[in-house]
DNA sequence: CATCTATTTGTATACTTAGCCAAATAGACA
DNA sequence: TGTCTATTTGGCTAAGTATACAAATAGATG
């Protein structure tokens, strides 16, 4: 496989874990700095479980890591260039 | 619905359009300037049908616009700053 | 060690997406 | 008008995703 086939499968991979309003609150919220999946849920309109399934899709792409302390799982945003994305796409849409 | 909620759902659907790599192949040819969908069909293994289902896709968030010329409809794209999201994707996920 | 809290994983269900083939549509042009 | 080419849409199937609930796991603490 071509290196620019397996690139696009990457970044195709990258967006599709973006590509869920749920995991996008999940980044803006990491923004701030790292979060507890307990406090994740409170934020969150779903069961807990469905929480963890998000965090993991996400960190499976590298977007977030996980640590571990005491018998919480903390979650941080380890791409916040993310961030950026979100900004340059409103501006773009918004044109037309 | 508030304008955050909203403005998520405006994204994750820009970023689930992304989320394919035909898609993201489409935006890099289209990168080069408008293609025909016989164009593009000739250069993805994929039946013509799919082709412009993904196009359809692509057209719906925004992210490409067309025009029909004769019998044939060029598409082309509307949100070039993609590609800078594309080439910062990489640097970040290359990082760990 | 028993048990409590936090998290993840198994399983089932409902929903969505991708793909193909075939049929419909639309323009070009004899 | 009839027909050819380009494209889109309908309908189906297979595969993937989201979600909840329940069960399993792991650390903390009585």
């Amino acid at each position: 496989m071509s290196d620019s086939v397996q690139q696009r499968e990457i970044s195709a991979n990258f967006f599709k874990a973006l590509s869920h309003s749920t995991r996008l609150f999940i980044v803006e919220q990491l923004s701030d700095g790292e979060k507890c999946v307990c406090e994740l849920t409170d934020m969150i309109d779903a069961d807990m479980s469905t929480v963890s399934r998000h965090l993991a899709v996400l960190k499976n792409v590298g977007i977030v890591s996980s640590c571990k302390r005491g018998n919480q799982v903390f979650y941080s945003l380890r791409t916040p260039c993310i961030l950026s994305f979100l900004q340059c796409i409103h501006a773009p849409l918004g044109q037309g």
